[in-house]
RNA sequence: GGCGGUAUAGCCAAGUGGUAAGGCAGAGGUCUGCAAAACCUUCAUCACCGGUUCAAAUCCGGUUACCGCCUCCA
């Protein structure tokens, strides 16, 4: 049975799909102004190993995350470059999809962009108004948030503590705008030269929680089952998703609220946009290899703070080779296994594999379930030492070892071939190992390991590895 | 000021009442022509103070440190 963290009760909750066997979910993606950098890729990361996990548990998942694609920052991104803010939308939107590929991200079932949906948008914004939840203000619509009761309810804030708080930051011409110094947003006024749409409120664009509302629900439906994004977003944006949909529907939005922790520098300082402390996916995967970052990213639990550091990466590439070690090691038995059982390691394993599901179904314990993923290392690594093997228990703990990978976004299937020169060279190493001529086989060795190919003498024969 | 999070070995980290999982690094050993990989052994009383209990890292009270949100941010 499935836990989840509730950031809405501040529980762990059953899960329960609101469809049998179907999980519609949705995660705040990114404003595209900029390359994603570590901090965003961890949301992205935690939130495809949710899905990850729901599929493999059997749910089909329908995965919306939208690009917002129109706000201050994408005008002034655009006006710094001398484009439009399409042209600025595009080429991040491109630059992400590159990103997430590149750290095996599966991609959304749909990644609709506010601005494909500005008609929706206006229409949820005539229904506020109609409601009595909505104003507008001098070519702005602005949210009454106290008018909803539940508002501040997620993030457990108390309204006139808002308003204090809410009063600090606010310029003058927006207060006197505002009945409220705590409402928000809903359709911002276009200023001389800006992007902008026709609307009932003359020309401007949507704000910036909006579009979250509309294109959640058109996708999803009303009442959804999880909404995911980092801890930054509880408050405001998701708290005013929550005030703007539900005033509109009357319903419940979302069922399961998750919220991933942030990614740290030194100093446990939060890594931000805004505080310039960030390295970018595009940057590090041209010298990192980009398994190392997702399995970094997968590896710690999605609601703890995570380091980024090089020691903590390289730690991140110790294990992640321990696994591949023993994974290669155990397929290179493959050849020698013979055509028989072995009923004791197939009971083994699926004892393995139903621990690492006690350990996920806790609210996503990938800590513990990698511990699992350590024991399936364990079993193989002890199995491919014995001198005889069974290639039907070989197979059933290479596929439960891809298989428990690959929800945390590893792909340990991807062993490459020898080229036809470098397997020349191994055959004579193995030539001269067999007259006993070890100065010719040693500097073979050192020879190949200086190409990056790693050789290993077994008593089945020579293994090899790249060195990567 | 309001709300929330974190504090466990050199590092990462699990663990919500019964005498500290796992990984990395380190030390010793086995295997090997030498290596590599692997295997075996070894390595902490849980920020601090006080309390409850037969028993607490785990519950209660207090203290300290660091971080985040409340204004754009995953």
């Amino acid at each position: 049975m499935l836990k989840i963290f509730n950031t809405l009760t501040r529980e762990k909750e059953e899960f329960k799909p609101i469809t049998p066997n179907q999980v519609n979910m949705y995660v705040c993606g990114p404003t595209v102004y900029n390359y994603i950098h570590i901090g965003n890729a961890r949301s992205i990361v935690a939130f495809d190993t949710v899905r990850r996990y729901l599929e493999f548990l059997g749910y089909k998942v329908k995965f919306v995350s939208n690009f917002t694609d129109v706000d201050d920052k994408m005008i002034k991104e655009a006006n710094r470059e001398g484009i439009t803010v399409p042209e600025v939308a595009d080429r991040f939107i491109e630059a992400f999809y590159e990103d997430i590929a590149a750290i095996n991200v599966q991609k959304a079932t749909i990644n609709p962009r506010a601005t494909d949906n500005i008609q929706d948008i206006i229409n949820f914004v005539k229904v506020l108004i109609d409601k009595g939840y909505a104003y507008e203000s001098g070519g702005d619509v602005f949210y009454r948030a106290r008018k909803f009761k539940h508002y501040g309810e997620l993030s457990d804030q108390n309204i006139d503590q808002l308003v204090e708080g809410a009063s600090e930051h606010i310029g003058e011409a927006e207060f006197d705008k505002k009945q409220d110094p705590i409402d928000f947003v809903l359709w911002k006024k276009a200023k001389p030269g800006e992007i902008k749409w026709d609307s009932p409120w003359g020309m401007g664009r949507p704000g910036w929680h909006i579009e979250c509302s509309v294109m959640s629900t058109k996708y999803l439906g009303e009442t959804f089952d999880i909404h995911g994004g980092g801890q930054d977003l509880e408050f405001p944006h998701h708290e005013n998703e929550i005030a703007q949909s539900e005033a509109k529907t009357g319903k419940k939005f979302v069922n399961y609220w998750m919220h991933n922790g942030f990614v740290t520098v030194e100093n446990n300082e939060k890594m931000s946009k805004s505080l310039g402390n960030f390295v970018t996916v595009h940057d590090l995967v041209k010298k990192t290899n980009p398994q190392v970052l997702r399995f970094f990213l997968s590896s710690t639990h999605y609601r703890r703070p995570l380091e980024y550091s090089e020691a903590n990466l390289q730690k991140a590439a110790d294990n992640l080779d321990k696994i591949k070690t023993a994974y290669n090691n155990l397929k290179f038995r493959l050849d020698d296994a013979k055509d028989s059982d072995d009923g004791e390691i197939v009971t083994q394993t699926q004892s393995i594999i139903d621990d690492f599901k006690t350990a996920m179904n806790d609210d996503f314990n990938v800590q513990n379930g990698l511990t699992e993923i350590f024991n399936l290392v364990s079993l193989a690594n002890n199995y491919s030492s014995r001198d005889a093997v069974a290639k039907n228990a070989v197979n059933v703990i290479l596929k439960a070892m891809v298989d428990l990978t690959s929800i945390l976004g590893i792909n340990l299937d991807n062993q490459q071939d020898l080229s036809k020169e470098i397997q020349q060279m191994v055959d004579q190493r193995d030539q001269a190992r067999a007259d006993k001529d070890f100065a010719t086989s040693d500097k073979l060795r050192d020879q190949l390991k200086d190409m990056g190919v790693i050789l290993e003498d077994t008593p089945q024969g020579t293994r090899w590895h790249i060195n990567d």
